[in-house]
DNA sequence: TATGAATATGAAGAATTTTTCAACTCGTTG
DNA sequence: CAACGAGTTGAAAAATTCTTCATATTCATA
């Protein structure tokens, strides 16, 4: 079964689009992390985030090593962290100019970004 | 509502995630186009499409311009077609990368990718 | 103005993805 | 070896997203 390129291309950002694969990915980006760790910073039931750390694998966007009784995760390249570079860049671009326009429109928000 | 950034994110690659919204991208990085050749190149129900570009307009990613009886469309700014580069380079780096270990264990992939 | 072409929209059902919960595997330690 | 902690997995229910189809809009033109 032959997969056209636009939709590998579109499983790939799907995969990135959720709360908790993207927290992965970022604090991925520091170093390998525990799942231990992971779990302490993202605030999600420990069988929710194995099942995000599943696909995350499945895609090969990291890699698990167990070490004893802990796994620890890690990007399994450097790129990604240049793409989420590249996507927050864009991102703080959109939002400045969606912030400009509704301060050009003095239209108050009802959904408001935060850090 | 305030929405955290990481899901700020999370949507932003949601959006990215199906593959009628990346050929759109794709299409529109050569320069804005009407809705009738994106149709013509797309192959995909005219409604659906809509659909598509109604998501694609709601998260700003592009613009559209009434010109008498045709839509015309465009990349909202060129910083997409950026990422969609990137992207583009990570997935054949990973494609490239499992294509070398399927090599090496000689094993004939289920699911192979092409252009 | 009536008709037609191009595009958009709303709503219902189909399909996919997430969450949740119980059960399971592996090492570790008592 | 039994009991435990760390993670993972499977399956069903809950939530989201897609497709589809009928109906609207909008402009052009007969």
């Amino acid at each position: 079964m032959a997969v056209p390129l636009y939709q590998a291309k579109a499983e790939f950002f799907r995969t990135l689009g959720h709360p908790a694969r993207i927290r992965v990915l970022e604090l991925l980006q520091d170093g390998p992390m525990p799942v231990r760790d992971l779990l302490a910073a993202i605030d999600i039931e420990a069988s929710s985030l194995s099942q995000q750390l599943a696909v995350l694998r499945r895609t090969n966007l990291v890699t698990a090593t167990r070490g004893g009784n802990t796994v620890v995760y890690a990007l399994s390249t450097p790129d990604v962290a240049e793409l989420l570079l590249t996507a927050r860049r864009i991102l703080g671009e959109m939002i400045a100019d969606q912030g400009q326009l509704l301060e050009e429109l003095r239209v108050p928000s009802a959904k408001e970004v935060t850090a």
